[in-house]
DNA sequence: TTTCTTAATTAGCTTTTGTTAAGTGGGTTT
DNA sequence: AAACCCACTTAACAAAAGCTAATTAAGAAA
């Protein structure tokens, strides 16, 4: 908890302590086993979360039922269900927890009301939203640049750590390949590269 | 130019006569010829732009030189380097005219500015960057879902106009294909259809 | 009109991915 | 330990996309 707020104090600088403090007892925590979800598709929801440990993971069904991993959210970033949100439909996706995770959640709609009359807030949730968009918009860049071996090199390299802490499965759809390619994939790369 | 604002109140209901008024007079407008462009790859920059009129897209450079289209945007949509924007570096990315157009610019650090002060600039803000994202994310979960030649089929029945405007050089990378694929996707479509 | 240039299509071949199905291995349960 | 479940791997073949190059089409320039 302590090195949470420590850790918050690092992402975002410009938070005074004051506001720390009523963030922290605005918002609720919830603790999340590993397969634990914190929203299901269909169910209409107002909270965005910030993880504050583990690894979480956004799903939507394809037309055959099986779960496609959209994006992964880990430490200090924010999940929801964004389209949810924004428009005031039910859910769409599915947030799951990939392993045991601990997240801060805030009701949306307080927090856009409070955010008029205190600008920390505001900028907080303008500088979450900036960064849940860069990684969305990297994230579309990978597809369009790169071919499916690629994209795993890339994502390899960039967050390594998904590699090692999501099963292959989630990873497949999430690189938006077939598992059954990416376990060759990863052989063509293990053993002795290509060409 | 008054259709514009007609248009932008539509848009945005709850922004009042004074707030447009202001915003157009702190916004300039700007007129781009197709092939021109509003930013270069490579240029340090801080506006973002709201289209008014036309189409736009934003490419970045593959390891092979060849342009790969981002992002389009029409009218009511914005585009901005918001990497740059949001991390102060020189832009990766170009915005170029797909077909001649017309922007409205704005200084992004006066807007955020503004917004302490303005909570209707703010909600604008805001509402423009969740639309984006909503965007984005609309995008990746094509990417995830939809093989090559069903992003093409999405593409067509969601954004139609796209298919009209753009060249299909443009349209290929931007859904993670070959020029030459695309093609004979649309031949398949267009001829006895696939089985 | 003719010429030039560039975009788009088509063709032939290679490489990669999709698909289905059969193993393999680890971890639980009984 | 045996039986079971599940994720992952491997294999074999079909389908699709990548790549290179040649051809066609259309628009701009001479």
């Amino acid at each position: 908890m302590e090195e949470f707020i420590l850790k918050i104090k690092k992402a975002f600088p410009y938070l005074t302590d004051t506001t720390i403090s009523k963030l922290m007892s605005l918002g609720e925590i919830q603790v999340l086993q590993e397969g634990e979800t914190f929203i299901k598709q269909g169910e209409r929801h107002n909270r965005i979360a910030l993880v504050m440990q583990g690894l979480l993971r956004n799903y939507i069904m394809n037309d055959n039922g099986e779960q496609i991993t959209v994006v992964f959210a880990t430490e200090l970033q924010s999940i929801a269900p964004y389209k949810c949100l924004f428009l005031q439909q039910p859910a769409s996706e599915t947030t799951e927890a990939v392993k045991s995770s601990m997240l801060i959640t805030f009701d949306y709609p307080t927090m856009r009301k409070l955010g008029e009359e205190e600008p920390e807030f505001n900028k907080l949730y303008m500088d979450a939203l900036e960064k849940t968009l860069m990684n969305a918009i990297e994230r579309v860049e990978d597809f369009t640049i790169a071919k499916p071996e690629e994209r795993y090199q890339r994502l390899l390299a960039k967050h390594g750590y998904l590699i090692e802490q999501a099963p292959l499965k989630y990873l497949a759809s999430y690189l938006g390949i077939n598992p059954v390619s990416l376990s060759r994939i990863r052989k063509r790369i293990s053993t002795g590269k290509k060409k």
